[in-house]
RNA sequence: GUGGCCGUAGCUCAUCAGGUAGAGCACCGGAUUGUGGCUCCGGAGGUGGCGGGUUCGAGACCCGUCGGCCACCCCA
């Protein structure tokens, strides 16, 4: 019988990383407050019916991507693959769209997909989503917002954004046409992939990898000519607030998104220090969304980023601060009485020094091994009780670190005393 | 879903015309009756992913399967 392992792609967060994942995941707190954005925190599961509505029928999520299941009362139910869908369902739900909204979250996203670097099937992502405000100084605020979150990392240097508009439904929808009568001229000179996609997606056509594919649509119909007068306003507006707040950006025409739900604006971040995998955020602007999850027509932009890849991306840049011992103190004892006091004195320490990381040794074992366990915690000091100390009331305090050795080195306290030492001793 | 590469100790990896497994790190103990880091000595730890086949004999070869990584695809 083999053991039973965790799901494929779906992975376990180690010790050793979640001190990388909260260093983030502290920096995206106190952006989103600097902004003024408030979390909102969402169910895992919803409705398969939401995502179907929300996400879009034909999109490569809905389609083969969810982990839908049936529960003891036979309804439909998905793991949730995004976090708008769910993020428009709970706003409309507690009437939240009366007033413009700022909001965020983070969590668990799920996607049948296979494996590969940067990519698992739960991942994590932050989300952002700003309702009730149509114009374009609010994707510049979402956009700003994440180029902060850049600069805080000190990823700057490494992502690009490019920039994009999809326009409104109706322009979309012309260009479509157009676009469909030109590549069906050209059919035989597309990839298999695109033909496939002709009738299913044919927008998507537009970011194929395949080069022969690119060279055609060279020639082809740009959306940037079907964009309505207000979607290319707008766009223009967007891009003259980045330029004055020193965002850079690229153009990309063949920017589309995979979800249904996008117009307009649109846009990604991306790295190439990822390898295939190079999105590191990735949103746009969501005007009809609201009203088609049954909500009045309320505007909407927002993004979301993958977390495993901001970290891996983190270090793969070096960025990452260092890694921090897991102990300040290690109390060490020897013999019953003396580990009574020592466990007694801790939780007294604890009392006066709620932030210092005191951990004690349990197990037992000789001196040797109890101050190798010591050395090891990476604690810059060591407390020793044992029979001695009993019986003359004191506490053995002593310096394990290189810096400390000279000033601190290995002191016997009083009892009485040990607080006021350790506090004298680490004001400096 | 497709393809390539890979699965030997907790980790990183060796070994090999196919002759029944080794190192470093980590762990435990000792050298040092109550004191870590360095050094030395010792110990524990592997049904060589799993199943089948070829062979006198397979971790090594073949097939299958599962898993991992990377890529396609797609996106975060």
């Amino acid at each position: 019988m083999s053991n039973i392992r965790a799901i494929r792609g779906m992975n376990d967060i180690l010790p050793d990383e979640t001190p990388s994942w909260q260093y983030v995941e502290g920096a995206i707190r106190q952006l989103m407050a600097g902004y003024g954005y408030s979390e909102i925190r969402l169910p895992i599961v919803e409705q398969t019916e939401l995502f179907r509505r929300g996400v879009g029928e034909a999109t490569d999520i809905v389609e083969k991507e969810m982990y839908t299941f049936a529960d003891r009362n036979d309804d439909s139910l998905t793991l949730r693959p995004e976090g708008t869908a769910g993020c428009v369902r709970a706003a409309i739900q507690h009437g939240m769209l009366n007033t413009p909204q700022r909001l965020w979250y983070a969590g668990p996203m799920f996607r049948y997909e296979r494996p590969q670097k940067g990519r698992q099937r739960q991942f994590h992502q932050v989300g952002l989503e700003a309702f009730g405000v149509a114009s374009p100084d609010m994707d510049a605020e979402v956009i700003l917002l994440t180029a902060r979150l850049w600069r805080l990392l000190g990823v700057a240097d490494d992502v690009q954004l490019q920039l994009n508009s999809i326009g409104s439904a109706q322009s979309r929808s012309d260009f479509r046409v157009a676009l469909v009568s030109y590549l069906r001229d050209h059919f035989d000179a597309l990839d298999e992939d695109s033909q496939r996609r002709l009738d299913s997606n044919p927008l998507r056509i537009l970011d194929s990898k395949n080069p022969d594919t690119q060279a055609l649509l060279d020639e082809a119909p740009s959306l940037t000519d079907y964009l309505d007068d207000q979607s290319r306003d707008d766009f223009n507006r967007l891009c003259a607030l980045l330029d004055a707040a020193g965002v850079e950006y690229s153009l990309n025409p063949r920017l589309v998104r995979g979800l249904d739900y996008y117009n307009k604006t649109v846009f990604e971040w991306v790295t190439d220090r990822l390898g295939a995998q190079g999105t590191v955020c990735g949103g746009g602007r969501y005007d009809g969304l609201v009203e088609q999850l049954g909500g009045k027509p309320v505007p909407g932009v927002g993004f979301a980023m993958g977390i495993e890849r901001l970290v891996l991306l983190l270090q793969e840049c070096e960025t990452l601060p260092q890694a921090t011992a897991d102990a300040d103190v290690y109390v060490v004892s020897f013999g019953n009485e003396a580990q009574s006091e020592a466990v007694a004195a801790s939780e007294r320490l604890r009392d006066a020094f709620p932030a210092l990381r005191i951990v004690q040794h349990n197990g037992g074992g000789s001196f040797k091994s109890q101050m190798k366990k010591a050395d090891r915690s990476g604690a810059r000091l060591a407390l020793i009780w044992g029979e001695d100390e009993v019986a003359a009331g004191t506490v053995s305090l002593k310096a394990l670190r290189e810096d400390d050795k000279e000033r601190v080195g290995q002191q016997s306290v009083p009892r009485a005393e040990l607080e006021q030492t350790l506090r004298a001793l680490l004001a400096d």
